[in-house]
DNA sequence: CGTCCTGTGAACGGAAGGTGAACGCCCCTT
DNA sequence: AAGGGGCGTTCACCTTCCGTTCACAGGACG
């Protein structure tokens, strides 16, 4: 795992102890220059900037950190109580705040929310595989960008294969999963639906969907199979 | 602005008069059913909620917050220190965390970040999608500057819809939302205002309101990247 | 070579949604 | 109290779309 960025160099020991105990590795840094510098190769997790003594630097170096190319997030913040007050005009430079003295679980609790945040948290809801993206929220489909127009029943195939990439499925497995339980009629439909995704999906990516002789259709590559 | 919904009813006095204290208006809530029940029409602003009480109920309320169609923004939630190992399992319940006893204008501070991130409480008074404007607090619609007369229910739909832009919304959604709860009556006649709604939206700005077939409706273009 | 199985093209039929119009309710006016 | 207009709702009709089916051809496998 990459380290988290902590300010000032050294950070206060109470909350090196904390992000010590909840394992994180870390690297102090003291200046917006030498976090340039000491930048690992991956790039910083995150970051916890204490303002608690230089306020003033540690402003300046969340504002250097958030007008990267590619902003650092997250970045907690840590501030004594009166403080807060100096926050209302600098929203744009944090992503949560802790306040000094720390309380026993609070700094890990926020960093672990806060990861989870940004890696899960606010996004679409999306199905990804390779270049194909399904966004489940405004039932679009696109392909390396280029947005496919997909009828209902071709979206909903091409969700239910793309949520269990590699998996065959019959015929009759896909009748029941995609079109229902109920549903009564001849399982030739899958073949020209499957048909129909492949002609869209172009030549290029036809291939996602495999026809498993005798059995019924595989979404995705396998990695020992083509 | 809409009200804060605050768990439990009556909620703890030092997080009333805290939220108080910011001039938030809010109304006390006591179990799932009354926040459904109770629930304005534009929709709650966010939630406060506090589990150092009753830990099982306020979780519940939570998560029935969250599995709504239109997830409710922001839930900050409330609890003990003690309480905070709990929270490692149900970090998509909440947005952020604030420790009881409370710190002077630390809840405050926790709101007004909560409220610029979700892009809400900086200016409620406006909502706008391209050239589309709508004025909240006069009940007016402007396309491009040329003002649209829409009537009530018209003036609610666009609302709704240009408030989640992008997102697919069936006409059962719509009737829960836009008409409300209780509503019953045909689905059909979301059609007729969703066809006055581009009729007076003009054949050029008529495709921001597109028919995804099956499902439903949906307002404006692809967000794929942003 | 024969048989299964799947790909392919085309056609059918039904469902979903657009469209125009009418109904009924409420409120305002007279 | 009667009349009328605005507005939300509903209905009937029609068009378009697309899911399904069929027949046939091509290919895999024994």
């Amino acid at each position: 795992m990459e380290p988290l960025l902590l300010f000032p160099d050294p950070p206060p020991p109470e909350v090196a102890q904390a992000i010590d105990r909840g394992g994180y590795p870390w690297k102090g840094v003291g200046s917006t220059q030498t976090a340039q510098g000491s930048e690992p190769i991956d790039g910083w997790a995150g970051a916890v900037v204490c303002a608690d003594v230089d306020a003033e630097g540690a402003f300046a170096l969340c504002r250097a950190l958030r007008k990267r190319d590619v902003p650092l997030e997250p970045l907690l913040l840590v501030v004594r109580p009166e403080q807060l007050a100096d926050l209302e005009l600098r929203e744009d430079l944090f992503d949560d705040v802790c306040l000094v003295p720390l309380r026993a679980g609070e700094l890990d609790a926020r960093i672990k929310h806060l990861f989870w945040r940004t890696g899960r948290g606010t996004r679409p809801e999306l199905v990804e595989y390779g270049a194909l993206v399904l966004n489940l929220e405004t039932y679009q489909a696109a392909l390396g960008g280029r947005p496919l127009d997909l009828t209902y029943m071709e979206y909903e195939l091409l969700k239910f294969l793309a949520t269990h990439p590699g998996k065959v499925f019959t015929r009759e497995t896909l009748l029941s999963r995609v079109w229902g339980y109920e549903y009564y009629g001849g399982a030739r439909t899958v073949d020209v639906h499957v048909r129909r995704l492949r002609a869209k999906l172009g030549e290029e990516q036809a291939h996602l969907i495999q026809t498993v002789r005798s059995v019924g259709y595989r979404f995705g590559q396998t990695r020992w199979g083509d």
